[in-house]
DNA sequence: GCCAATCCTGGCACTGGGTGCCATAAAGGG
DNA sequence: CCCTTTATGGCACCCAGTGCCAGGATTGGC
C-alpha cells in the first residue's frame, strides 16, 4: 500500500506526483513547496548547469533532507515541469472553446497560439524552463514521458471532431505532428531573444500545412529551379 | 588524447559510440561484438523485461567483464540501436535518389515508406527492436536523442529542396512532424501483428496531409455532423 | 495538560548505471 | 625475447532513486 508507485514509471503511465499531502489540516506541517524547491534549484543549475548541480546539492540549499526531495519531485528530471497537469487542462478547455465551424487543423493551430501566450512577467521564467526541458538532454529525454500526455490532448480532440477514436492512427500521427511542429517552434523561440513565440507557432504550423500543399515547392521553383 | 568523450552527452552531440577498435590488425583481440552482445541481452531482456536485466547479468552471460560492456555500449539504453548511423546513411541516400520532379512531401513519403521496408526474416527481430525503443518508457526517452539526428536528415533535404538552411523553421517543422508522424505509425504496426509497416506509414502521411486539406473535416461532415 | 491520531521529515542502507584509473593479458613485429 | 599496441576487467567512486523506520510536529479529543 503506502504511497503511490513513484520512480521509473515502467509500463503504467500518467504518475501525477502529489507532494507530501494535498491539504494537511492536521499534522506535521510540510518543510517546503514544490514551487520553492523549483526556485532554489533553478538558481543553481543557472549557477553550475543541471547535469553538476546535484540532488544532495539543492536538498542542501533548501534546508532539506535529501530523501525528503523525492517526495516532492519524482526524479530530478522533473524539476522544471511545473504544474504541468493544470496545463493539460487549459489547453483541453481552450480545445473544446473552438468553434466547430473552424476547421480541424486551423482550430489547433489557434488554440496553440492562443495557449503559449506567455504573462509579460512570465516570458523570462518561462524561457528558461523550456531551455532546459529543451536542450539539457537528460530532460529533452525525460520530456517524452510528459508530452504522451499532452499528445493525447490534441489526439482527443481531433477524434472528437472527426468521429475516430483517439487510438487511431490518423489523431495518433496528427497529435505527433502537432507537437513535432511545436517543439520546433520553440527550438527557434529559444535561440532568438526577440522572437514571438504565438507567431513561431502560427508560421510553422502553415508551412507544414504549405509543404504539403506543395506551395513551398511551388515557391523554391520561383526562387530558380535550384 | 583518450577515446571520444562519452557518457551523459552534455551539449555536444552526435557522439559515435564506436566499440573498442574499428580494426584491430595489431593488439589484443576483442572478447566480442555489438553484435553479440545486442543479442545476448535480447534473449535477457525477453526473459525478464528490460529494466528488471542489470548490465551485470548482460556481462555475465556474455563472459565479459561490467566494465567491457560499457566499452561496447555507451549505455544500458543503447543497446537496442544497432547499426543507427548506418541506417542514417541509407535514408539519406533514398532521399537523394528521388527525382526531383515529386514533390517534397511526396517524396519523403515514399523514401520513408521505401526506407523502412524490412526483409521478411527480419520482420521478428525489427519488432522486438522497436517495441524496446518504443515501448519501453526509458528507452523511449532515450531515444530522443537518436531521433534527433535522424530529423536532422529529413531537414536537410527539405532545406536541399526549397532553398533553406536545414536550421530554419520550415525545414525542421517539417522534420519534427514527419518523425511524429513515423512514431505513430509504428506504434500501431507494434499493436498490429499483421499490419504492414510501409503501408502505416503512407497512409499516416496521407492522412496528415488530409487533415491539413480540411478533408478530415469533410468525411466527418458526411458521416453525419458528429 | 496529556494522549492519540495523523502526517511529515530525514537518516540509513542498498541497488544500479556510469566513469576514471590502472595493472595486466594477448596479440604482432623486430 | 622484448617492445608496442590494443583490449580486458577489477577497484573505487559518484550519483539518482527507493524501502524502511524511527522520530518530530501538529491537531483534536478527553
Amino acid at each position: 500500500m503506502g504511497s503511490a508507485k513513484l520512480g521509473h514509471p515502467q509500463a503504467d503511465e500518467a504518475v501525477i506526483p502529489v507532494p507530501p499531502q494535498l491539504s494537511a489540516a492536521v499534522g506535521r506541517r510540510r518543510a517546503t513547496s514544490r514551487q520553492e524547491l523549483e526556485e532554489t534549484a533553478f538558481g543553481l543549475f543557472a549557477a553550475r548547469g543541471f547535469e553538476a548541480t546535484t540532488v544532495d546539492e539543492i536538498a542542501a540549499a533548501a534546508g532539506i533532507g535529501r530523501r525528503t526531495f523525492f517526495r516532492y519531485f519524482p526524479s530530478k528530471n522533473d524539476i522544471p515541469w511545473g504544474a504541468f497537469e493544470l496545463e493539460l487542462d487549459r489547453m483541453r478547455a481552450r480545445l473544446r472553446a473552438c468553434p466547430p465551424q473552424v476547421a480541424v487543423m486551423d482550430a489547433i493551430r489557434e488554440a496553440l497560439v492562443d495557449f503559449n501566450r506567455v504573462e509579460p512577467t512570465m516570458v523570462a521564467l518561462h524561457r528558461r524552463r523550456m531551455e532546459l526541458i529543451l536542450r539539457v538532454p537528460a530532460l529533452f529525454a525525460h520530456s517524452t514521458l510528459r508530452f504522451t500526455a499532452w499528445r493525447e490532448v490534441i489526439a482527443e480532440f481531433v477524434a472528437a471532431r472527426t468521429g475516430h477514436r483517439a487510438g487511431q492512427l490518423a489523431p495518433q500521427a496528427i497529435a505527433h505532428a502537432v507537437l513535432g511542429v511545436s517543439v520546433a517552434a520553440y527550438e527557434h523561440w529559444l535561440d532568438d531573444p526577440v522572437a514571438d513565440l504565438g507567431e513561431l507557432l502560427d508560421t510553422a504550423m502553415r508551412q507544414l500545412a504549405d509543404a504539403f500543399a506543395g506551395r513551398l515547392d511551388e515557391a523554391a521553383e520561383r526562387q530558380g529551379r535550384r
